[in-house]
DNA sequence: CTTATATGAGACATTGTTGTCTCAGGAGTG
DNA sequence: CACTCCTGAGACAACAATGTCTCATATAAG
């Protein structure tokens, strides 16, 4: 029962956190619903607390999305499928990357590039299958990326965008967005089944 | 030479704020090249400075589109003059919005969300027009802009994208994102200018 | 009932920030 | 030079937040 209050004043704190920055440890334990001496007693200090936070928010990253089998389709489905995993996790994604307490940290960073590079890689299969436009940068793609996942996760959380919409919103922005030039190179771009 | 020197701390003070939400005022005085008690004396509160910040920057929003003809061209084209005017404003656009000192504040709140209705008429004219998927929420829209903005911006900052490019670059995306589907009612859909 | 463990409330010192104030010195004007 | 205005440095108290600690209490196990 130890871990498991542990993994509730996690969770809470990342809800409090992503709302609020610069949130106080009396704050995220009221939020929490414990006593602030109970949090310190978890979390030695408020770094680190935040600096679990992170790790453990990066490795739902990788669990949402390793159960994906990208090797089984082509990257634009691989990536409507990673915008599905990770639009839920939306909050933590956002506040982590301006996290002051936390970006320096060399774990963090290590983990947090290879996931940015596993999805530049994604992108790169993308334009390589036709699916994106090439002349357009990878590191702008990225970006767009990672602020429509976000923009999906906070309409959901403000109401605008229903919980099942969001995802598929996002993906079909950015993939329409950055699409080759129908007048491009017509290389192997293939027919598109009827829906979107 | 009063209010020029406020001035010249007022921008100083947004860079700072941009990138750091939580710096303190000594930072924000050193940053300017001022003493704190010079910054004090143009500002009496930490949060009046913001609130100043806030002001002027809406304010300078309403400049840079203020004088853009919408009504003598396409509203697509209205939109890439919009993004071309506030994505070097970016920063600003970006740290306000989520300032808890400054979001409750009625003035702040007047002005930006007329700012904010203001992009939702020119989405609604863009589907009317045609240059825009009505199915796709207006509210998606006007986030969506506001996130490629900020994008936009920050990838200029950290040297990924180049100036000239970055308003363009945002727009097509936006546009071409949340375009009509080809197949959709042809209605008014004109034949578009060669280059986007 | 008794014991062990975990908790919440709260006191406490410490630190960093805010906002006020004083003062010495620099720039410009007469 | 004399005078004024503005500035930066820094002292200062008030305050908020952090991190440590104690203690009374609850809950569960024996």
């Amino acid at each position: 029962m130890n871990s498991l209050k542990r993994q509730t004043v996690l969770a809470s704190a990342g809800a409090t956190l992503a709302r609020n920055p610069a949130a106080s440890v009396a704050d995220i334990a009221s939020r929490a619903g414990v006593g602030r001496a109970t949090l310190y007693r978890f979390f030695a200090t408020r770094e680190a607390l935040i600096r679990a936070l992170a790790l453990e928010s990066l490795m739902q990253i990788d669990e949402a999305t390793q159960t994906i089998p990208y090797e089984t389709m082509p990257a634009e489905r691989g990536l409507a499928e990673t915008f599905k995993a990770i639009v839920p996790l939306g909050d933590r994604f956002h506040f982590l990357a301006n996290e002051p307490a936390v970006v320096h940290d060399p774990e963090f960073k290590a983990v947090s590039e290879r996931q940015r590079k596993d999805l530049a890689d994604l992108i790169d299969a993308m334009k390589s299958e036709g699916s994106l436009d090439r002349t357009v940068s990878t590191a702008w793609a990225v970006a767009t990326v990672e602020a429509l996942i976000y923009v999906a996760w906070a309409s959901v959380d403000d109401g605008s965008v229903a919980r099942r919409d969001a995802a598929g919103l996002a993906f079909r922005t950015f993939v329409r967005g950055l699409q080759p030039d129908q007048w491009e190179t017509p290389s192997s771009r293939e027919t598109k089944p009827a829906k979107s």
